[in-house]
DNA sequence: ATTATTGTATTAGTTAAGTGATACAGTTGG
DNA sequence: CCAACTGTATCACTTAACTAATACAATAAT
C-alpha cells in the first residue's frame, strides 16, 4: 500500500499531519515505539531526511520523544496529547469561523446554518 | 494605506481573495467596474502581471468580466455572485468537517461542539 | 568486537512558483 | 490624429522550498 500523498501540498506536511493524527487519534498510543526513519522512508518510498524533518516539528510540539538509538516514541505525557488536540481543534474552529467573517457571516449566523442544513 | 500582505502566502492569492470578497460582500457591486490592473498594481505596490493572474482567474470564474479596453466589471450575472458566495461557503463547510473528522470526531460531535461553546 | 540498528548533520541539486521588465494592441475621447 | 487609458503577451530572473545523496555518530545486541 504506497501512501496517498497528494502533491499540492509538501511531503513532509503529509507526513506530519499523518503522524499526528495518528497519535491525536491513539491509533498510535501514548509510550509506543513509532515506526524508524528508516522505516518510514521506506513504506513513504521517500528520503530519509523528509522523513526526520517531519518528524523533528513533532518533537517540538512533544508529542514524540526521541531514544538516541533505540528510536522515537510516543510522549508518556498524555495530558500534551490532549492539549495538542484540543488545541488543533481549536484552532480548526477559529480558522472555521475566521473565514466565515471574511464573507460577513458573523460566528452567529455561521452556527445558524450549520445547524439548519 | 499600503496593503496588509502576509508573507506566508503568494501575493496574487491574497489579491483574490480580497477581490473576491470584496464581490461576494457587496462592497464591489454588481455591473460595477473595479479598479484597472494598473490602479490595482499601484495601490498594491506590486507588478501589473501580478493583479492580471489574479484577475484571470476570478474571470474564469465569471465573478469578473473584461471589456477590452474600458476595464473590468464585476458580472451583471447576479446569480454568478450567489452561487459563487453559496459555494465558497458550502465548500469552508466541508472542509471543517473533513478536517474535523481527521481528528476522529464525526459532524454530530463537531455540532456539539460548537453548539456548547 | 563486530554488526545492525537507531538518529543526525551537511551539503547540494532541482524544480517550480512567483514576480518583474518590457513591449504590444486596441478604444475611446479630446 | 494623438494622447491617455484600457487589457495582454512574452520572457527572463530569482528565490526559496523541498528533496535527495551521503557521510557521521551512538548504542544495543549477539
Amino acid at each position: 500500500m504506497p501512501f496517498n500523498f497528494n502533491n499540492q501540498t509538501p511531503i513532509y506536511l503529509q507526513i506530519i499531519e499523518h503522524v499526528k493524527t495518528e497519535i491525536i487519534t491513539g491509533r498510535y498510543k501514548s509510550g509506543e515505539k513509532i515506526p524508524s526513519v528508516r522505516e518510514f522512508s521506506a513504506q513513504f518510498e521517500v528520503n530519509p531526511n523528509t522523513v526526520q524533518k517531519a518528524l523533528l516539528e513533532l518533537e517540538e510540539m512533544s508529542l514524540i520523544v526521541t531514544e538516541r538509538t533505540s528510536g522515537k516514541f510516543v510522549t508518556e505525557d498524555i495530558g500534551v496529547i490532549e492539549k495538542i488536540k484540543k488545541q488543533t481543534v481549536d484552532s480548526l474552529i477559529l480558522e472555521f469561523y475566521n473565514n466565515m467573517n471574511a464573507l460577513g457571516i458573523d460566528k452567529e449566523k455561521a452556527l445558524k446554518i450549520l445547524n439548519e442544513e
